[in-house]
RNA sequence: GCCGGAGUGGCGGAAUUUGGUAGACGCAAGGGACUUAAAAUCCCUCGGUCUUUAAGGCUGUGCCGGUUCAAGUCCGGCCUCCGGCACCA
C-alpha cells in the first residue's frame, strides 16, 4: 500500500480486476434471492454527462450493496441507439448513422467503465441491432393480429423540425419533446397502438404501484384522465339526424340553452345549409385561446324540456374527446359563459350553491350573473329533478336518460391511442407491404426481420427517406405473389424502450424474443431508476407493452417495475447543466483530476438522490479530503489492520471488559452499521448514509490505542468502515481490503451486521426542561427508572436554583430521553 | 384554474417514521499552529441578539392562529416557490 492516496493509479487496476473475475456476470440461480436493477438506458448521444453519471450511481450502490446482502444481482447496461440525432449527425457531417452511433456507444462504454460501474456487459443490448428490432416487428405483428396495431387517417402531430409525426406523449406544451419546436397538425394515415384498450386496466393498476413516487403515479392518472358521464341524442329540428353529446354534469341538462360542435364534426355538412356560413366555419382557428363561433342555420331538441336549442359550431370543442359535440350550459360552464356572453345567447341558471339556499327563493333565480357557477349545489328550474342535490341528480338523470332509450352512461379517457410511424430512416421498419388486390398484408413471422436498408439515406424532406429506397420499398406481396410496395415508415424508438428491460433477462435468443423462464426469474425490475422526465412517455408505454406482452401469453407479471426511483436533476448556478447554458461539468475531466471514487461520493453526498443535485467544486474536493483523510487513516494503521485480518478479530471478542474509550469507539462502529444500513434499506438516503461514515471515521481518527483490546477494537471498526464505504466508493475499498491481505475481492464479503446490545449506550444523557424549555443537561445511566430520573434531575444545581420558591405542578419523564418539569 | 411537492444558518442538507436537546455531516467564512513563504495538513469559532469575567438570558424552522407539559413535526387558515396537466365538456 502505498504512503500517499493516487485514485488514478488504484482505480484502473481495480477496474480491470473486475471485470476479468468477471465479478458482476449474473446468472439464473434458484437457490438465491434475485434483485434486477435498472437504469433507464442511454442514448448513445456522444458523450456522458453529470445526470448520466448520478443515475448509474445511483443504481451502482444499490447493486454493490444488495450483492453484499447476498442476493444474485442483474445490472445490465445497453443502448437506445434508434433515433434522430444519429440521423440528423449523418445529414450534416455524412457519416452513417450506424457509424456515428456506434462510435458513441465505443466512447460512451469506455466513459462508464472508468466511474467503476458494475455491470453485466455480456448482456448489452443495442436496440438498432436486427437481432433486437426484429422483435419490434414480431411484437407489431401480434399486435396487429389482435387489433391493438390499426391504421387510420387522422390529424396528427407534426414536428417541422424533426420532419416526422409524434405522438401525443411527446408534444409537451405544444412543443417537439426533443427540438422544443412548435408543432403543427397534419392530416396523415398512421400506424397506432391501441393503447386505450388499456386505459381502463392501466389506470386501476396505479393502485398497485405503490414502489413508485406518489407524483408519477398522480401524473400517469392525469393522463389517463378518466370521466364518467353521460351521452345524450339531442335530436336535430326537422331532420331524423341527432347531435350525440357528452357530459359529465347531467344535473345541469335543464340549463342547456345552445349546442356546440367542433368544426370536424362530421354531421356539420347536413346542419349548415349556408355555404357563407360554412366558409365562415372553416376560417374558424381551434389553436387561439380566444372564443369563436359560427351558428349553424340548424336546431336541436332538448330529450328532457323539449326546448329549441341552437346549434353552433365553436372552436374550443375538440373532435378527438367525447363525441365532438357538447351541450352548452353557460350558467355552470365558464367557457360556454363566455361564449353566450359574447354572441348573446341565454343563460338559464339551474344550480344553487349551498349558501344561496338559505335565503334564496327556489324559481326566482338572477339571471344577470358575472361568471359561471361551476361547483354543485341544489337542482332549481329542473323539473322533477327540482330541490335534489346534484349528487342525487347525476344519478336520477341518468337513470331516467337510460330508462327513456335518450341516452347512457359513458367513461371517458383523455388518453388517446399511440400514434408510432415516423417518417424517417433511423427506426425499425414497418413489417407492412401494400398490394392492390390484396391490401395491407402483414410480412410473413419467417421474413422476419426486415432489415432496415443499409448506406443510402437522404434529406428530402416531407417524405420517409425509406420511400425513396427502391430497392427497400418495391416488393411482392407474401399474399399473391405480385408486385407491391412496403410500408416506408419506421416505428417509434420508444417502441424500443417499451421491452428492453424483458430481453437483458437472455439477451442472446434468436428464435423468440427472450427466454420466459429467465425473464419469470428476473422480472419484474426490483429498482427502477431514471429521470422524471418519463414519468408519463417512457414508463407508459412500458407499462402498455407488459400487459399485452401478457394477453399474447408470453409474460406472466402485469407490470413492469415494482420500485421506481426518479432521481432530481444535476443543477449548477440554479439552471439544469446544459451545453447551451454553457454550465456542464465534464466527468472525464473530473475523474482525470480526482478520481472516480471522488466523483462518485459526491454525487452521493450532496443531496438525497429524488432531489435535485447542486454541483459545487468546492464540495468535490471536500469529497476528495474525505477520501485522503480515510487513505491516510488505513495507511497509518495497516498493520492493526492486516492483524485483526489475519486474526479473523471479528465481533467475537470480548467487550465487556473494555475500557470507555475503545468501548466508545466499538459502539460507533456498531451504530454506523445500523445508521447505514437503515439509510439505505429506507429510501437510498445515501447523504446521510455517508455523513455517519464520516463521523465514524472522525472518531476513529481521534482514537489511539493503547492496549491489544484496543487495537483489536480499531482494527475491527477500520474493516468495517471499509465495507460500509465499498459500495459508494469501491476503488478505495478494493485496494484497502486487498492491502489488508483480503483473498478475494470486497464485493464477494457479506455486509457487515450490527448487535444491538452494542448499539445501546449504557450511559445517557438527560435533558432536564423547566416549562417546555431546556434549563440543564445530565449524564445518567441509561436503566435508571423513573424515580431515579427524577430525584438526579431534582438534584440538579442549576434546576434546584430554579425551583427555589416555586411549586412543582407536574413532572413528564420520557425515558431515555428528558424530563420535563411543569412550574 | 386543477393536481402534486417543498419552504430550516452564508450554502448543500440533518432531525419529520413514533411530537421530546433544532442545525448532524459537509462546503464557505474567520482565527490560530506548522512553514523562509505558499500549498497541503492539523486545531479552534461559526443561526440571530443581549449581557459578558464566567455562566447564561431572550429569540429563531415562510406567515397567523390552535391542540399539548412539550410543535420544524399534529390541526385550521393563509403566503411564496418548484413541477405536472390545462378550452377534456
Amino acid at each position: 500500500m502505498e504512503k500517499k492516496y493516487n485514485p488514478q493509479a488504484i482505480e484502473k487496476k481495480w477496474q480491470e480486476y473486475w471485470e476479468k473475475e468477471g465479478h458482476f456476470r449474473v446468472k439464473e440461480d434458484s437457490d438465491l434471492p434475485k434483485f434486477y436493477c435498472l437504469e433507464m438506458f442511454p442514448y448513445p448521444s456522444g458523450k456522458i454527462h453529470m445526470g448520466h453519471v448520478r443515475n448509474y450511481v445511483i443504481g451502482d450502490v444499490i447493486t454493490k450493496y444488495k450483492k453484499l446482502k447476498g442476493f444474485n444481482v442483474l445490472h445490465p447496461m445497453g443502448w437506445d441507439s434508434f433515433g434522430l440525432p444519429a440521423e440528423n449527425a449523418a445529414i450534416s457531417h455524412g457519416v452513417h448513422p450506424a457509424a456515428w452511433t456506434g462510435e458513441n456507444i465505443a466512447y460512451m462504454k469506455n466513459q462508464i467503465k472508468k466511474i467503476g460501474l458494475c455491470y453485466d456487459w455480456q448482456r448489452e443490448i443495442t436496440t438498432c441491432k436486427a437481432e433486437y428490432y426484429k422483435w419490434n416487428q414480431w411484437f407489431f405483428l401480434k399486435m396487429l393480429k389482435l387489433g391493438l396495431a390499426y391504421k387510420k387517417a387522422s390529424f396528427v402531430n407534426w414536428c417541422p423540425s424533426c420532419d416526422t409525426v409524434l405522438a401525443n406523449e411527446q408534444v409537451v406544451n405544444g412543443l417537439c419533446w426533443r427540438c422544443d419546436t412548435t408543432v403543427t397538425r397534419r392530416e396523415l394515415e398512421q400506424w397506432f397502438f391501441k393503447i386505450t384498450a388499456y386505459a381502463e386496466e392501466l389506470l386501476n393498476s396505479c393502485n398497485a404501484l405503490t414502489g413508485w413516487p406518489e407524483r408519477v403515479v398522480v401524473m400517469q392518472r392525469n393522463w389517463i384522465g378518466r370521466s364518467e358521464g353521460v351521452e345524450v341524442d339531442f335530436r336535430v329540428a326537422g331532420s331524423d339526424k341527432a347531435i350525440r353529446i357528452f357530459t359529465t354534469r347531467q344535473d345541469t341538462l335543464y340549463g342547456a340553452t345552445f349546442i356546440s360542435l367542433s368544426k370536424k364534426y362530421p354531421l356539420l355538412d347536413a346542419l349548415v345549409k349556408d355555404r357563407e356560413v360554412g366558409r365562415q366555419i372553416e376560417k374558424l382557428s381551434e389553436d387561439s385561446r380566444e372564443k369563436e363561433g359560427v351558428f349553424t342555420g340548424s336546431y336541436a331538441i332538448n330529450p328532457l324540456t323539449g326546448d329549441k336549442l341552437p346549434v353552433w359550431v365553436a372552436n374550443f370543442v375538440l373532435m378527438e374527446y367525447g363525441t365532438g359535440a357538447i351541450m352548452a350550459v353557460p350558467a355552470h360552464d365558464q367557457r360556454d359563459f363566455e361564449f353566450a356572453r359574447k354572441y348573446n345567447l341565454p343563460v338559464k341558471v339551474v344550480i344553487l350553491p349551498e349558501s344561496h339556499m338559505k335565503h334564496t327563493e327556489t324559481g326566482k333565480n338572477k339571471d344577470k350573473i358575472s361568471e359561471a357557477y361551476e361547483d354543485e349545489g341544489m337542482l332549481v328550474n329542473s323539473d322533477r329533478f327540482s330541490g335534489l342535490q346534484s349528487i342525487d341528480a347525476k344519478k336520477g338523470i341518468a337513470c331516467f336518460l337510460e330508462k327513456e332509450g335518450l341516452g347512457k352512461k359513458v367513461i371517458n379517457y383523455k388518453l388517446r391511442d399511440w400514434g408510432v410511424s415516423r417518417q424517417r430512416y433511423w427506426g425499425t421498419p414497418i413489417p407492412i407491404v401494400y398490394c392492390e388486390s390484396c391490401g395491407i398484408v402483414p410480412v410473413p413471422e419467417n421474413e422476419l426481420p426486415v432489415l432496415l436498408p443499409d448506406g443510402v439515406f437522404s434529406n428530402s424532406k416531407g417524405a420517409s427517406p425509406l420511400s425513396e429506397i427502391t430497392d427497400f420499398k418495391e416488393t411482392r406481396c407474401p399474399g399473391c405473389g405480385e408486385s407491391a410496395r412496403r410500408e416506408t415508415d419506421t416505428m417509434d424508438t420508444f417502441v424500443d424502450s417499451s421491452w428492453y428491460f424483458l430481453r437483458y433477462c437472455s439477451p442472446h435468443e434468436n428464435d423468440r424474443p427472450f427466454d420466459p423462464d429467465a425473464v419469470l426469474y428476473w422480472m419484474p425490475v426490483d429498482q427502477y431508476i431514471g429521470g422524471i422526465e418519463h414519468a408519463v412517455l417512457h414508463l407508459l408505454y412500458s407499462r402498455f407493452f407488459t400487459k399485452v406482452l401478457r394477453d399474447i401469453g408470453i409474460i406472466k407479471m402485469d407490470e413492469p417495475f415494482k420500485n421506481l426511483l426518479t432521481q432530481g436533476m444535476v443543477i449548477k448556478d440554479g439552471a439544469k447543466m446544459s451545453k447551451s447554458k454553457g454550465n456542464v461539468i465534464d466527468p472525464d475531466y473530473l475523474i482525470n483530476r480526482y478520481g472516480a471514487d471522488t466523483v462518485r461520493l459526491f454525487c452521493l453526498f450532496a443531496a438525497p438522490p429524488e432531489k435535485d443535485l447542486e454541483w459545487s467544486d468546492k464540495g468535490v474536493e471536500g469529497s476528495y479530503r474525505f477520501l485522503n483523510r480515510i487513505w491516510v487513516l488505513t495507511y497509518n494503521n495497516r498493520e492493526v489492520l492486516m492483524l485483526s485480518h489475519r486474526e479473523n478479530k471479528n465481533d467475537s471478542f470480548s467487550f465487556s471488559h473494555l475500557k470507555p474509550n475503545a468501548l466508545r469507539l466499538l459502539r460507533k462502529t456498531h451504530q454506523t452499521i445500523k445508521k447505514v444500513t437503515n439509510d439505505i434499506e429506507r429510501n437510498y438516503h445515501f447523504n446521510t448514509a455517508i455523513a455517519a461514515l464520516m463521523e465514524l471515521m472522525n472518531e476513529i481518527a481521534s482514537f489511539t490505542p493503547l492496549s491489544e483490546d484496543d487495537k483489536n477494537v480499531l482494527g475491527f471498526s477500520l474493516k468495517q468502515g471499509i465495507l460500509l464505504l465499498a459500495p459508494f466508493a469501491p476503488h478505495i475499498a478494493e485496494e484497502f481490503w486487498k492491502g489488508m491481505g483480503g483473498s478475494q475481492s470486497v464485493f464477494n464479503e457479506t455486509w457487515p451486521l450490527w448487535d444491538e446490545k452494542i448499539t445501546r449506550e449504557d450511559e445517557i444523557e438527560l435533558v432536564i426542561q423547566i416549562n417546555g424549555k431546556l434549563r440543564s443537561k445530565l449524564m445518567i445511566p441509561a436503566g435508571l427508572d423513573d424515580e431515579g430520573i427524577k430525584e438526579s434531575a431534582l438534584r440538579d444545581p442549576r434546576i434546584s436554583e430554579y425551583l427555589q420558591s416555586r411549586c412543582m405542578k407536574k413532572i413528564i419523564v420520557v425515558k431515555g430521553k428528558l424530563i420535563n418539569i411543569v412550574i
